[in-house]
DNA sequence: TTGTAAATGTTATATTATTACATTGTGTTA
DNA sequence: TAACACAATGTAATAATATAACATTTACAA
């Protein structure tokens, strides 16, 4: 059974605000957006993100310095990630893909080791900004 | 034929210190370095670091915010990274793995999308920590 | 030799993230 | 319920990472 994380105040605010944005949102963006609700410092804002990360909630798009709530709602532990980047417009989607996972986690390096963490980004045009 | 690029002269300070360290190497701990050697702000590191990337001798560890020479001279012009990294020493080393990137290159995402582009970090521990 | 693109130099500033310390809230268990 | 432990909060200061704007110089091809 999944561990059941009931969010605090900030942290509630703060997913609520990625997980309702369209795009991976910055933190000093989430920062403005919720001073209206009490949360001044960026402390703040980074202390709830880091926990959203840890429970799996959200992820940091490494490339970006941004953050997005995780759409695939069987990563909440796992930390193997993968996301599409347009470099035109910006657009990031979570890549939830069975065989690339596995393909992913049971692959071995050059030493024989095996990793059951990682971050994909895949980088390039949307369909979108293709046919521009 | 491949381009060639002859590296200017802070280009070529910065690269050869990148790629004398047996760890990736963060700007402004770059900069500390070179300063010695006249390099004196860090916009002088970051357009180095910019161009390095950018013609592939370089590659930037995005979840470290710190850069690594290449160690594939194939990949030179190649934006199609794969690392490994060790959460408790820090060691990192580039994947060069045929099987990998063409599975990678070759993968669609859900719109059937492919991306020639990609950085895939593996998180783990190398096995000199795994044995600790 | 002159035009152009790349690279450099310098100052200032923007953006991203953490340290340090004091306090408050929440849930468990004695 | 009291006492404890741990998570979360609040606040100020500062560290670390990265870019903007502008002036100048260098490299090299036309």
């Amino acid at each position: 059974m999944e561990k059941q994380h009931n969010l605090s105040k900030n942290q509630k605010i703060i997913f609520d605000l990625i997980d309702k944005s369209p795009e991976p949102l910055k933190a000093y963006s989430i920062l403005f957006n919720v001073q209206k609700k009490g949360i001044n410092a960026p402390l703040q804002v980074y202390r709830a993100l880091d926990k959203l990360v840890e429970i799996g909630k959200i992820h940091k798009i490494e490339s970006r310095n941004a953050f997005i709530a995780c759409q695939n709602s069987s990563c909440q532990i796992s930390k193997a990630t993968a996301f599409s980047i347009c470099e035109s417009c910006e657009k990031v989607s979570e890549i939830s893909n069975t065989k690339l996972s596995k393909y992913l986690s049971n692959f071995a390096d050059q030493a024989g080791m095996k990793y059951s963490k990682y971050n994909l980004e895949f980088f390039g045009l949307c369909k979108k900004c293709k046919s521009k």
